[in-house]
DNA sequence: CCCCTTGTCAAACAATCGTTTGAAACACGA
DNA sequence: TCGTGTTTCAAACGATTGTTTGACAAGGGG
């Protein structure tokens, strides 16, 4: 009866096969059968537990998108909560920390989640499974109240603009790009995590702040 | 025999359908009898014509990126060929306009260029097509070189990453994000492409410019 | 003992994919 | 008119996809 322990053995590892197959292929380019001979399983094992495969891919995005957007929130709502204008600086680390520290966690398990996350935008996916809307709108909704406070001279569009663009920095990041390391000649190719995600939160600080020099 | 007006007329057919159509669902997602159904012919003309699939997809890229690469390596080597410090803004604007240009022609086949363009960055596309690596790879030189002219502070690999986060915001900026839209409600649905185009320039423009406060 | 649930498995399912084939239809100079 | 090379087409190919089926084993509770 006890659920906690009591996990499904198998349920758990084609999870973990499939979140490093996407990882690494994308959702289209990975078979049911990839997942399953990674996961030791059989072919119908996929959708006796999930459903389909659609299912499969809602449950490894819901296993560690979910505890990240609460924790942007839980940050995002420190910011608020005061009279005080935050820094842009703040809002930003407030929902780039929280993926950073979960991508980096020593759990094997959770280091391929960051290029996980990066698939699911610009993939044909019909989009974020239902049940996560809510949670990603408030969130989000969250972002828009602190950039404002933070710079009041930006309007809603231009800092949901500029927001989508700090979406796609930080994805880029996460994600690698074939193309760019063949055109550049690999030189960016062994740099430490750690100094991207600098550049990033520089990157992003500055692209936000900027007043578009109207005077 | 000659060979400007007598192009073949059912393959210019299928370029431009291939094109529309990878530009709405990405490459994996369209199938051959899809994109000759669009074009109105068979299905074992795209074999014929480009050898494969992967030979279409090749063809409907150089059919518009090698211009606007040009019309980037002539305005940045027009920035470097002094010995003046060019600014910031003037070098994201010689490798944003040419795009931006192509894209916003009245011609309509041109229309979707930009989505398409959108598309090859982040699929699964095995590259870029190899005749297509030797002018990416200078345009990539040129434009470093001309960052490097204009933030003399930054190193060769911070230089790169920013220039990847730029690709990155452009990138996302001619795609349509559906989860985005999403969870924001769509506020931002019905914004003109000229107000985006200059969010893009003010968000790069600081972004690169960042220093980092390292004082 | 039987019954029912839960899980696994090999096998087959129907559909779709990119590609190939071989024969027609066409164009055009000799 | 013939011959030759180019282009189109219906049909089929083999492979792979996600999904379904039905049998079978294990595990308790009655």
């Amino acid at each position: 009866m006890s659920e906690s322990e009591m996990k499904n053995e198998t349920r758990e590892r084609l999870l973990d096969a499939a979140e490093g197959l996407f990882a690494e292929k994308g959702f289209e380019a990975v078979s049911l059968r990839d997942i399953t001979r990674t996961a030791g399983a059989n072919v119908a094992s996929v959708n006796y537990h999930f459903g389909s495969k659609e299912g499969l891919i809602n449950e490894v995005m819901k296993r560690h998108a979910l505890p990240v957007n609460e924790e942007r929130v839980r940050r995002l709502e420190g910011l608020l909560e005061g009279e005080a204008r935050p820094e842009v600086r703040e809002v930003i680390e407030a929902f780039l920390d929280p993926l950073i520290e979960r991508i980096t966690e020593a759990d094997e398990r959770r280091r391929l989640f960051g290029r996980f996350m990066g698939r699911v935008t610009g993939e044909e996916a019909k989009g974020i499974p239902s049940e996560m809307v809510p949670a990603f709108t408030k969130m989000m909704k969250l972002t828009v109240a602190a950039f404002q406070r933070a710079l009041p001279g930006l309007s809603t569009e231009e800092t949901l603009c500029r927001i989508k663009f700090c979406f796609a920095v930080m994805t880029q990041a996460l994600l690698r790009d074939e193309v760019f390391e063949q055109i550049t000649e690999r030189k960016l190719a062994a740099w430490e995590p750690e100094k991207i995600y600098q550049e990033v939160l520089v990157f992003c600080t500055g692209g936000m702040a900027e007043q578009e020099g109207k005077a």
